[in-house]
DNA sequence: TTTGCTCCGTACGCTATCGAACATAAGAAT
DNA sequence: ATTCTTATGTTCGATAGCGTACGGAGCAAA
């Protein structure tokens, strides 16, 4: 599997400042992340945040044990955990581990620390919890106005971007679980995009 | 058009400690809220932040021009511009005010520094926007699996519980712009529940 | 009184998707 | 080699909501 970029590290810890960076590396922890696991639960406490570097972490909404669906999607572009910059402990989502990799994770405590000392991170998780916001706007009109082909399309061009890998291999039956819909739909959408050679 | 509980003032601000509170009130303007007006659209910066005394803003995701939705109901019981706690003084989505009343609005400099007159005023936005954050996860959700009929219902549940009036008037048209259907769809799910006996 | 406008009720054919089932196909386990 | 399991392909009738269109009711301006 080759690399398609050589930087693998996460985008917004990127963006500190040299010191403030170190000092927030030494409280990180790193840790594998493997498909399925789950890594927060909603209106619960979430111990630690996790900064992805590689892998991707799937943000799914759920209503009444049956329907869920997914709302979002991060990679080593973003971070869970960004409600600490609200002072909030408590997950507003479900999450867990979509695509493998691997992240680094701090406990929330420390994280809570690093937010004091010096501006820049808070003004960096703040910006991230923005976006966040935006994209969480949008899921819901996305889902309702366009047709699944379309949406499973876009699902699979924000995983590759995300994982940053040259392939990837999702079932069927998962990519029916991240768009709320029935497994054999997302069997026709899928054929059907291969029928245009847009997916192999 | 009789009064359903005494408190008249926007719950945000209530919860705010006396002297703060004073402080705060004095940058605060009192406007009129006029159905249809434009509070804010997305990514422009928004001049002032709103806090409902009565009546209510409706935020709305478009997607493209032609697809537009609303994904949550503003009334005294919150604010319009919880992002500058994040210090992003940008809206994520737009936002038009839905039931006739009034509110208070101050500038985004003004609440920018009475976020540093004491921790509380950014404790409270804070949590606020967690609970913006958890009804947007659960928007998109709600409009995927749930049938037309019980989004009107819950709508309509909300904006009475925001709106504070024994009594509010909504046209079809409206509503059908607001939870992204028809207009005929909506009269047909009104009329369900009116045979229901739910509505009046 | 006529005209115009806004709002509501209703109908028809169409599309996306559902829920449920059945049939392979490939690999893993025995 | 046979069985079990997992992933995929395909079908069928049912349903929700669409786009569009037409008719009527209330109300206001001319």
């Amino acid at each position: 599997m080759a690399e398609r970029r050589a930087a693998r590290a996460n985008t917004l810890i990127d963006a500190l400042p040299q010191p403030q960076r170190d000092r927030l590396l030494r409280g990180f922890e790193p840790v594998e992340m493997r498909p399925g696991e789950i890594l927060c639960e909603v209106d619960k406490p979430f111990g630690h945040a996790y900064f992805p570097r590689r892998g991707s972490i799937s943000l799914v909404a759920k209503q009444g044990g049956h329907n869920a669906m997914a709302v979002g999607l991060i990679g080593c572009e973003g971070m869970l955990g960004e409600s600490v910059v609200l002072g909030i402990d408590l997950a507003p989502i479900h999450a867990l581990v979509q695509g493998p990799g691997d992240a680094w994770r701090i406990p929330v405590s420390r994280l809570r620390e690093a937010l004091d000392d010096g501006a820049t991170l808070g003004t960096i998780l703040g910006q991230y919890l923005h976006v966040r916001i935006r994209e969480l706007s949008l899921a819901g009109t996305c889902t309702r106005f366009h047709p699944l082909e379309r949406r499973l399309a876009r699902w699979l061009l924000v995983t590759d971007d995300r994982l940053q890998a040259d392939h990837f291999h999702l079932t069927h039956e998962r990519l029916a679980d991240l768009l709320g819909v029935r497994r054999s739909g997302v069997t026709v959408a899928a054929g059907a995009l291969q029928a245009r050679h847009l997916i192999g």
